[in-house]
DNA sequence: TTATAAATGTTATAATATTACATTTAGACT
DNA sequence: AGTCTAAATGTAATATTATAACATTTATAA
């Protein structure tokens, strides 16, 4: 779906490190306060550092913001190669949560924004449940 | 996908209607806020009346919550004669929102669950990008 | 009636996000 | 190196969204 990503990552600032050192090192979502307590006495000192940096971290596609949780997860899939439409499976049980691409979500997309007229600039798709292991 | 619908609503209560009463005059999400502020001297006085009847709306199917603009709207789908699942088409340019439903993204989600042997409760799909007459 | 669950009213507070403004840093170009 | 500029940073204050806790009232049904 030609995506957001840059031929080349630029080099992260200060903060952005800061900000996504924390994020890859978790496998779950954090909201942008756990980032900034995480990070406190560290370099950050107040909720905007964090939200700037995760603004920029979002545009290069490091980072995806999870909307039904306010919470923002470190990028899983493999950007570099694969570029397709993501989305979030959230287990409602054991919170976990996993990115995925499907090509066949892709297509239902591209099938209902055809029909609309539409061109697609950020589609979010989550999907709340039970994963394998809770079910 | 056999949806949440009851097989026949309950009647609604005071606040229920007050609160529906307003998102059904609009034709755009509104934030819980903006529903208190056009209650107030009508009934509400505080958020939480507004978000328990929200909450309670939503469950019944009359209302939708936009997690990416925080915001309530009405369900515009016929939910009588179709439990299909919805999608929602949100123009960044004039704020215009449709919701829609199309076969083909339910055959795609159904892949995507399918495959990660996940059992799906709540989709959350939400579509943001310029509009037929906003491209 | 009487027990029970649901809904309501109210206050306070928590959690998430942005505005405004001053300062510093990093690159690009003489 | 010196100068310019855009980006990033620092900080305080504030706005927006959402929930906790508790008392009371209303609807429902045994
Ligand atoms: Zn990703
Ligand atoms: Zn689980
Ligand atoms: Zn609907
Ligand atoms: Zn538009």
């Amino acid at each position: 779906m030609m995506e957001h990503l840059p031929d080349k990552l630029p080099k992260l600032t200060k903060n952005q490190n800061l900000v996504m050192g924390v994020l890859s090192k978790v496998d779950h979502p954090m909201s942008a306060y756990a980032i900034l307590d995480s990070l406190k006495g560290n370099g950050l000192r107040a909720p905007l550092q964090v939200y700037r940096a995760l603004e920029r971290l979002e545009m290069l596609g490091l980072v995806h913001r999870i909307e039904c949780m306010n919470a923002f997860v470190a990028c899983r899939h493999d950007a570099t190669k694969d570029d397709s439409m993501v989305a979030f499976i959230i287990c409602n049980s054991c919170g976990d949560v996993k990115e995925v691409s499907d090509n066949s979500v892709e297509v239902g997309l591209h099938n209902v924004t055809k029909k609309a007229g539409f061109i697609l600039q950020k589609p979010t798709i989550e999907l709340q449940g039970l994963c394998r292991s809770c079910r």
